[in-house]
DNA sequence: CTTGCTGCAAAGGTTTTGCATTGTT
DNA sequence: AACAATGCAAAACCTTTGCAGCAAG
């Protein structure tokens, strides 16, 4: 484990936020000045490949997040944040691992859409 | 409505593929050699805009959907094609038009992932 | 020495956009 | 004539990747 994936996982556990690899590379290099980009991208990559954290995959930009219990998501339309929410799906946890007609379903992600309380106001 | 418009709903309510905007270019294109591919994704954007029809974000792409009731999508992680899933979690759709901690949930979508069975093979 | 990871910069691919042109009312 | 929509091409944007250098075993 170099210091670079220590940092990009460290601080992706520590906040609730889901941030894009833009924010992360932003957050890490306060840290660790010289990490590249190239080397967030390819971090990040490397996590979720082996499951260790999620992708969610939004309007343009990936957003990433180290919980990868089953949680649903909410997305402001206006300003992209992401936000965990409460309210599960109990039906659709029982859908993983299932065959349907199309494949078996190794995963699922929900998401809500709307404004968030911030941009309301 | 113009021609371009009509063309690719049309086209897009033909169909139960979930296609890309680079796909609705060229088989739209078939029909209307014309239209150019900034047009596409303006029309396309302007029907999601009105509701008329749901973008599904998958990895790199979108992908557009002329069907807006409530139904899940499974994404195949190999090929990226997209296809309807019949299980539906009828949980989520009361969770519409709800309010949470968040947000108001305006719209929400349910995506799960595999390997499809054209693939698998 | 060999292997793997990084930084840098360039390339790749998708989507958006400025502008001139076209077409419609 | 005014206005909105289009075609074209360039730009913008996010993400990936090739390569040389560095670090670790």
């Amino acid at each position: 484990m170099t210091a670079q994936k220590s940092f990009v996982f460290g601080y992706l556990k520590s906040v609730k936020t889901h941030p894009s690899a833009e924010v992360v590379y932003k957050e890490v290099r306060k840290k660790l000045p010289s990490i590249s980009q190239g080397t967030v991208y390819r971090v990040l990559n490397n996590f979720k490949d082996k499951g260790e954290i999620q992708a969610i995959e939004a309007k343009d930009v990936t957003h990433f997040d180290a919980d990868i219990s089953d949680h649903a998501h909410f997305i402001c339309e206006r300003c992209g944040n992401v936000f965990d929410v409460i309210s599960e799906c109990s039906e659709c946890g029982l859908l993983k691992n299932k065959k349907t007609k199309v494949g078996l379903i190794k995963k699922y992600t929900i998401n809500f859409y709307g404004i968030c309380k911030n941009c309301r106001k």
